[in-house]
DNA sequence: CATTATGCTAAACGATCGATTGGTGATAGT
DNA sequence: ACTATCACCAATCGATCGTTTAGCATAATG
């Protein structure tokens, strides 16, 4: 930052790949200030470069969003995919999956952060396209948690609705240093197992 | 609208009493687009008045904000606790609460739609302002929850929270024509009443 | 070495943003 | 009837928005 002479400032230009910069930056502002409250100018100082030059890398914000969304998609679903993977028995298996999302929202990246704040109707003209990359990723939530027995006069439909919900909204109260994410995962799943009968492990720290 | 004359129109003027106008309108565009997608220009348009007017009535847009937050906090606690303020059993009047919360927010009126939607970053110069409001309600919500008594190893915190995940979640799937608010309230106690050991009611249509 | 393609800067486009100003007509008080 | 106040409109402010354009420097290619 300090004293970066001529030749490293030349050297500075014309570099490769600047595309995941871009895509860095607009998934933390996104995630962090909102869709509408970040400008192609924010993000252009954020990856020092000018606002202009980001319309060499993406046609429109729109598809910068829509790009953010789709790599969002992409990396719970791929968590979410890696950590159930190992697990057959329907419970366990969940626990992984849910664990999983939370750490995708929590810790991991703010892609996934993005995709639960940024509605659809922020960008009316791909509100279609972003609302079928959330249901392709509810899709595959779904399978991991119809596969639970719950009781036959339940609405297993909202209980999954709620289930997420309540791990769609840890990001808002959620503090580092408190309990660890597998542990809230865990909280969470407890009241759902101890509706299906199933005998409820001892809180971890 | 189709040939209003001039004496209509002129008698229009000098309308006392625009500021709810103003407050609903703010409530509604808040509540569905969003805030910073939200022009006062719009709400002009929607009040059939000038964007000028408008401040003649409040001082910026944020203190629009403001204002509607501290309905929205104000209306969602009246209904709460007029809800609850009959029950002395914890496990009824925490479900009162939460079939009220739930009608706040999903029938009532879009002010409560916007204290979920709109978070307190979305204005950074009131956000302290907002997240006590937030604070207030939740503090409220919070005594008829701690009444019921969950098993010692469970973490009530949690347990809260995500209650009040799943609830503020509602939003983004709730259809009309489908189970009723009091039903998807029973259904969001019901895991909480399995885990504390109650007998779970039947569902309802 | 000449040429082409690449990655970028600087500048500007029209549009729209939140907010302000000066003036005007209607109403209320005396 | 006169005055003051209220509620408003039309016009406009500077700033900022997403986006475009022209041009330049670098790197790759022949």
């Amino acid at each position: 930052m300090t004293a970066t002479n001529a030749k490293t400032v030349a050297s500075a230009k014309r570099q490769p790949n600047r595309w995941p910069a871009i895509l860095d930056a607009a998934a933390s502002q996104f995630a962090e200030r909102g869709y509408h409250a970040t400008s192609m100018r924010d993000l252009a100082a954020a990856t020092a470069m000018t606002a202009g030059a980001i319309y060499f890398h993406v046609a429109s914000k729109q598809a910068l969003l829509l790009a953010v969304y789709e790599e969002g998609i992409q990396r719970i679903l791929d968590r979410v995919e890696a950590a159930a993977a190992g697990e057959r028995e329907p419970w366990a298996r969940l626990e992984k999956a849910v664990a999983a999302h939370l750490e995708s929202i929590l810790d991991a990246s703010a892609y996934a952060r993005v995709v639960i704040r940024i509605l659809p109707s922020d960008a009316p003209e791909i509100s279609a396209e972003l609302k079928e990359l959330r249901d392709r990723y509810e899709a595959r939530l779904q399978r991991y948690f119809s596969a639970i027995p719950l009781p036959r006069e339940r609405d297993a439909t909202i209980a999954r609705l709620a289930l997420l919900g309540a791990m769609n909204w840890t990001p808002v109260w959620y503090k580092e240093g408190g309990k660890s994410v597998q542990a809230i995962g865990c909280e969470l799943l407890a009241p759902l197992r101890a509706l299906a009968g199933v005998k409820v492990l001892r809180g971890r720290k």
